[in-house]
DNA sequence: CGGTAGAAAATGTCAGACAATTAATTGCCT
DNA sequence: AGGCAATTAATTGTCTGACATTTTCTACCG
């Protein structure tokens, strides 16, 4: 496929290499890399070229290193809480950056929820449901600004995905429900809508509460529906307002 | 929270400072950094550090470098399909670097891969049809190896997926779906499991050509449920061969 | 036997140099 | 004036060598 790219950096190339050997198993958890020295002895090039490379690799969390004698490079366990934020930052920009129109993103977002509601109604502890209470509680503060009532509503979205108790779930989650915060920051949220969406965060919580998944997941989409009748009265007011400040101007 | 931490490197710092300012928008897509030689200027340090921070960068595919007059680093249109990459190693990592179960794993693939059922039965393309038949078909031929099985597998579990015509779940799915294949591949597949998949994949296939999404949820869980078994029957029968093992040395 | 000082090993950082690549500029010829 | 070629300048890629810092281990001395 791929026959007249150009090779790419040393730095890379060996990241490369030092990456499948970690997807492979050639390198396992917590095991020390060569050195500095005598991987760049290995791949016949500089230590900078070799740092280079093992920068790279830090960056995805697949090593870590440690200074001083017996100290080096290790094949880093990779947890679910440093990918939660890698994955957060790679979502947020593939919308910022891909003009994803808010109706995909709200789409994909709630239907991923609605795929744990019925684990989150199953195994929900009691912290995830003192969360969710909470959140609403704050949501119905009256001093909030609209950026706070966002980051709420985010806390309350992933305690309920946290709910469903599967760590893979979360971490996909992760992406889906955080990555909307700047789209959503970029609405106004009136007292009217607010409590709307506080009514139907109640109606959630209640029926996560009560066990009942297909409650939950209904809530879900009446939320879906709500935000995205909000989002849309506010992006079309703006295009309004832009189009009148044009033909003011011309 | 995060008090006494020690101070990172200072080519983490850099690298912090500058994906922020890509995040925030204060950096915009295809606007030039400054040159490594300005970096190091700015932030008062050697171009051998700024350049580390500039690789960790490029590592997470938020900066492109060109070389020449007029080159430098660029802030990167991160596409999806550079981020799928990203996505699936690090999904794989995940797996099996965090010893998630069998059962946990393909918990999480198939409640996602229900939530595109419905969208993809509304919305799938004649394309994605052929892809998911041609991998049926595939599926069916005698000589195909455990791998190549599961590679076809994969292939059409995506293809339902990008049938949903949602590049966000598209994307999401794509850690899920694929990095569930290292773990798939530690099956073996008798000539009548792969029978009873081949005639799961069929439904499912049969409902979208239907656009009858509830078929096809139900042919997904139907699925599950027989991978489950399998990876059960499987798991449990090497358990009980190491037991043997153990006891006929002891 | 224990504590302390020093050596050793490793990463972190710096400075300076040269190579390679690419775009802009200059200058020449028609 | 216009087009083409050579030069120049800017920038990243890589190398060498050095020093700073951190950490562990060892050997010595009380």
């Amino acid at each position: 496929m791929k026959t007249d790219t150009k090779p790419a950096d040393l730095s890379a190339q060996i990241a490369d290499a030092i990456r499948d050997a970690i997807m492979s198993g050639h390198l396992i958890v917590d095991e020390r890399l060569p050195s500095e020295a005598e991987l760049a002895d290995r791949f016949q090039v500089s230590r900078p070229t070799v740092r280079e490379a093992l920068k790279r690799l830090a960056a995805q969390s697949l090593i870590r290193t440690q200074r001083g004698a017996s100290g080096g490079a290790f094949v880093r366990r990779l947890r679910f809480e440093d990918a939660y934020s890698q994955q957060i930052t790679t979502s947020t920009l593939l919308l910022s950056m891909n003009d994803v129109s808010f109706a995909t993103a709200c789409e994909a977002r709630y239907a991923l929820e609605r795929a744990c509601a019925p684990f989150s109604a199953q195994r929900r502890s009691a912290d995830h449901l003192v969360t969710m209470r909470n959140q609403i509680f704050r949501q119905t503060q009256p001093g909030l600004t609209d950026e706070a009532f966002c980051a709420s509503d985010v806390a309350f979205h992933r305690a309920l995905v946290n709910g469903a108790g599967n760590p893979v779930l979360s971490y996909q989650l992760a992406g889906a429900v955080e990555a909307m915060q700047p789209l959503m920051n970029m609405i106004t949220f009136t007292a009217r809508s607010r409590k709307a969406i506080v009514a139907l965060h109640t109606v959630i919580a209640d029926a996560i509460e009560a066990q009942d998944g297909v409650a939950a997941t209904r809530g879900l989409s009446d939320l879906e529906t709500e935000t995205l009748a909000l989002a849309d009265s506010v992006f079309r007011t703006r295009r309004t307002q832009r189009m009148q400040a044009a033909s003011e101007k011309g």
